[in-house]
Parts: structure tokens; C-alpha cells; sequence
DNA sequence: GTAGCCTTGACC
DNA sequence: GGTCAAGGCTAC
């Protein structure tokens, strides 16, 4: 059982990884602002030497080399890779070797630590109101086993993040994409993601010429990168269109069955959404596709509910539940019909909308929790855990900033939502051990990516 | 070549 | 005068 101290001592742990500041290059501890952000001395001064002598590295192996503390100088091209991606600048290098002084950064970084602290006291804020909140209940200890090892399929999700076409129902959202591409490949080898990564990192990468060095532009925005989370988005009557279509084939399929529920291949379709958003999306495209499965997996439960929650509040009407396809159902008649758990889902799922819509939060908001959900340090056996961190803290930087500057008023709205996803991620632990128990009686349809999605995580118990 | 420590100097 | 992010030095 998970009690609420259980998941305010996760959201401590996490949140101290951020703040005692490991090196996002190697995960070393962090001696202070180098070169546009917090890196350790080594990361330092091998970035320096890097740039001031010129050197050009190769890779003995396939650019995808793990940079740590212990393997940090195994491989220098995909040490300087990493520096590169998690936003190392290379003109903050003196081309005139001038010691001492300030550098034009001195505002970035004053910025970003007022930023570091506001954030600090408005989590210890949102902590202490955990605490004096009412405990929460589920059985979410398989939580923490998320590991290669464990999972018994992996063939829906790993192909569609390699982008193979599948005889599954998925296929129809998969548009092209380069299958395995790190981060490293793509700043030095592709100009695909130049957009997403130049945003991010202040980067921009010449389209016009693939060979040429990187370019520097002015930093972003934290607005910026909201916007950019926004535009990851799909577009709603898309989405209705083509689940609805893909529904009536399946339909057609197994017009002769009737042992389905229609609701499971809905949910899979759904699941099928939340991976597309995913593996086109900004900084998830970059991560190898071993880290893209296991924060996939560990986190399309409380996506999956997000996603409905927010039709909810952004189209839904009140007393009924608008489905994907555009259709409302009474909340009446679902719990009328149900058993205990999905009576209480739809109720607390209720409430929440109802607190979401007090909050009148907005799809950009919505973007962002999406992507605070996604990036989750706390899976184990991440590759780039680094990389995940560093993301996670630019999430909550953005999402912050955009709160205290749409709702100047409302200072504690950042803690308010953070509360609201408290609130979500109980309701999908009980979304999902109430999926799992209809799997194990046999009710959810097989060779889907919802029975994949299951399996992986309750495989390790 | 690496990485820890030292020196420098603009900014507050 | 203190701070801190640059470059420099040097033992390994």
C-alpha cells in the first residue's frame, strides 16, 4: 500500500535530485554555473578544452555511448554530444582568453536561480499540504520495478516507437519518422529535430547547410518552450476522426464477438494517441528508445486518465463524459451501471474536473503536466537519467513562470495544479489495478497495446 | 587528457 | 569588498 507520506517522500526525493543539482552531462555533483548552465568541474573543463583547442573526437562505437560519472572519459564525442544537447553554450568559450568578469549570461543565470528558488519554496508549500490532506490508498508497490528484465511483451510499444508497422490497430498513426535516433545522432548528424532541440537549447542548426556548425540564437523562453509543448499536441477533431474510424473497422472485425467490452479497444486507441503524442514530441524524440519504453511505461496510466480529464474540462459538459469520439454518456447512467471502483473513479474523476474547471486551467497548462507525467525520474534504470531530470526541472520551470504570469493574482495556482496531479495519479493507480483485475479475468481483448501496457507493469510482482 | 584547485576581474 | 563564472595551472 502507498500512504501519503509514501508519495510526499517520493515527491521529496525527487525534487531534492533537482535541487542538490547532479551534472546533467555525467550526473557528478554540480560546482556552479559553466558555460549557460550548472555543470560539474570536470564537465567544465573538459567543455573548455573541447572548444578552445578545436578538438574533433570520434566514436569507437554507435554515438550512443553512456556518459557517467565513471564513464564520463571513455568517449569524448559523445561527452561533447551530451554537453551540446543538454545545452552547454559554445560561445560562452572566450575566443580571447580573457580571465575574470562577467559574461553576458550573468542574467540567465541570475534568473534561473530566482527561478530554482521560488520553485524550491512553492514545492515545500505544496508538500506540507500533501501532509495535512487525506492519506491516499492503492497498491502501486509495482511502481518501483520498472525494469527491462521484467517486461513479458514489448512488441507493440517498441515497434511503434521504431515506427514498424504493426498488423495491430495502431498503424494508422505512425507517420514517418527516423527509428532509433539518439540525441547525439540528431544534433550532429540530422537536422530533423533541429527545431525542437534548438528551442530548447538556444540551438539553431542551418537547414540550408547540414554540415554547418551549430548556431547559436538567444536562449529560450519559458513561454516558449509552453507553446512548443502546446504544439505537441494533436490536434481534437483529428484525433475524433480517426479513433472513431479505426473503432467502426474494429467493430466490423468482431461484429460476430461479443466478448468484449467496447470500452477496452476505445482505451487502446487512446493508449495508441498517448504513444504518437509521445514519440513525435519535443525533447521524448531525443531519448533512446529503451528509455522512451520505460517512461512509457511507467507512465500511460496517469496519461492516459490526463487525457480524459482534460476533454472534461476543455469540452465536456456537465453531468456527462465526453468520450474521444465526440460522443457524451450521462455520469448517471455509468454509475448506475458499475461496479463499486469505476462508481468511485467517476466520482473522484468528477471532482476533479470540478476542481480543474474552479481552476479554469487551460490546454497550455494541460501540455505541461502532460509532460511533467512523461518525464519521471523516478524510473529506474533510465540511460539518460540525467537528460530526464534536466527536462523535468525545464517543465516545471516553464509551467511556473506561465502560471505566475497568466494568473499574477493567484500565486499559489503552481502548487494548486501540483495538487491536482497528486490527486490524478491516485485515481490511475486505481484506473489501473481496476484494468489489470478485468485482464486476469480475461475480459480485456489480447495482442493490444492496453494488455502490453498492463503486463509491463504488473509483470515484477 | 583529466579534473581539482587557483587566479582573475566585471558586476553587485 | 564580496561574489562567481571565466581561464590557468598542475599532479595524476
Amino acid at each position: 500500500m502507498l500512504s501519503l507520506t509514501d508519495l510526499s517522500s517520493r515527491m521529496e526525493c525527487r525534487y531534492d535530485v533537482g535541487l542538490e543539482e547532479l551534472c546533467p552531462v555525467c550526473g557528478d555533483k554540480v560546482s556552479g554555473y559553466h558555460y549557460g548552465l550548472l555543470t560539474c568541474e570536470s564537465c567544465k573543463g573538459f567543455f573548455k578544452r573541447t572548444v578552445q583547442n578545436n578538438k574533433t573526437y570520434a566514436c569507437a562505437e554507435n554515438q550512443q555511448c553512456r556518459i557517467d560519472k565513471t564513464q564520463r572519459k571513455r568517449c569524448p564525442f559523445c561527452r561533447f554530444q551530451k554537453c551540446l544537447h543538454v545545452g552547454m553554450r559554445l560561445e560562452a568559450v572566450r575566443s580571447d582568453r580573457m580571465r575574470g568578469g562577467r559574461n553576458k549570461f550573468g542574467p540567465i543565470y541570475k534568473r534561473d536561480r530566482a527561478l530554482k528558488q521560488q520553485k524550491k519554496a512553492l514545492i515545500q508549500a505544496c508538500r506540507f499540504n500533501l501532509q495535512s490532506s487525506s492519506p491516499l490508498t492503492s497498491t502501486t508497490h509495482q511502481r518501483d520495478c520498472i525494469s527491462p528484465g521484467g517486461f513479458h511483451s514489448v512488441a507493440i510499444l517498441h515497434s511503434t516507437l521504431l515506427n514498424i508497422d504493426q498488423a495491430s490497430s495502431m498503424s494508422s498513426f505512425l507517420p514517418p519518422n527516423s527509428p532509433g535516433v539518439t540525441q547525439h545522432q540528431c544534433i550532429s548528424h540530422s537536422n530533423n529535430c533541429a527545431g525542437s532541440i534548438g528551442l530548447a537549447a538556444g540551438i539553431f542548426i542551418d537547414p540550408l547547410e547540414p554540415h554547418s556548425r551549430l548556431i547559436f540564437t538567444q536562449g529560450p523562453t519559458m513561454s516558449q518552450l509552453v507553446m512548443e509543448f502546446l504544439s505537441c499536441d494533436p490536434d481534437e477533431l483529428q484525433l475524433q476522426k480517426k479513433i472513431t474510424a479505426r473503432l467502426q473497422q474494429e467493430q466490423k472485425w468482431h461484429r460476430d464477438s461479443n466478448t468484449f467490452s467496447p470500452i477496452y479497444p476505445m482505451v487502446d486507441q487512446l493508449l495508441c494517441s498517448i504513444v504518437e503524442w509521445a514519440r513525435t514530441s519535443i525533447f521524448f524524440k531525443q531519448l533512446k528508445v529503451n528509455d522512451q519504453m520505460k517512461l512509457l511505461h511507467h507512465s500511460w496510466g496517469e496519461l492516459l486518465v490526463l487525457d480524459i480529464i482534460s476533454r472534461q474540462v476543455i469540452y465536456g459538459k456537465e453531468g456527462s463524459l465526453r468520450l474521444v469520439t465526440g460522443q457524451e454518456v450521462e455520469l448517471s447512467n455509468i454509475v448506475s451501471h458499475a461496479g463499486p471502483t469505476v462508481a468511485s473513479l467517476t466520482q473522484r474523476g468528477k471532482e476533479l474536473v470540478e476542481r480543474l474547471n474552479i481552476l479554469k486551467v487551460d490546454r497550455q497548462e494541460f501540455a505541461c503536466i502532460k509532460f511533467l507525467i512523461l518525464f519521471n525520474p523516478d524510473v529506474k534504470e533510465l540511460e539518460e537519467h540525467g537528460f530526464v531530470v534536466s527536462v523535468l526541472e525545464q517543465v516545471e520551470g516553464a509551467l511556473l513562470e506561465y502560471t505566475l504570469t497568466s494568473s499574477p493574482h493567484h500565486p499559489s495556482r503552481f502548487t494548486h495544479l501540483l495538487l491536482c496531479l497528486s490527486e490524478l495519479r491516485s485515481l490511475s493507480t486505481l484506473a489501473e489495478d481496476y484494468l489489470y483485475c478485468r485482464h486476469l479475468i480475461g475480459e480485456v481483448p489480447s495482442n493490444n497495446l492496453l494488455n502490453e501496457m498492463l503486463h509491463a507493469k504488473y509483470s515484477c510482482t
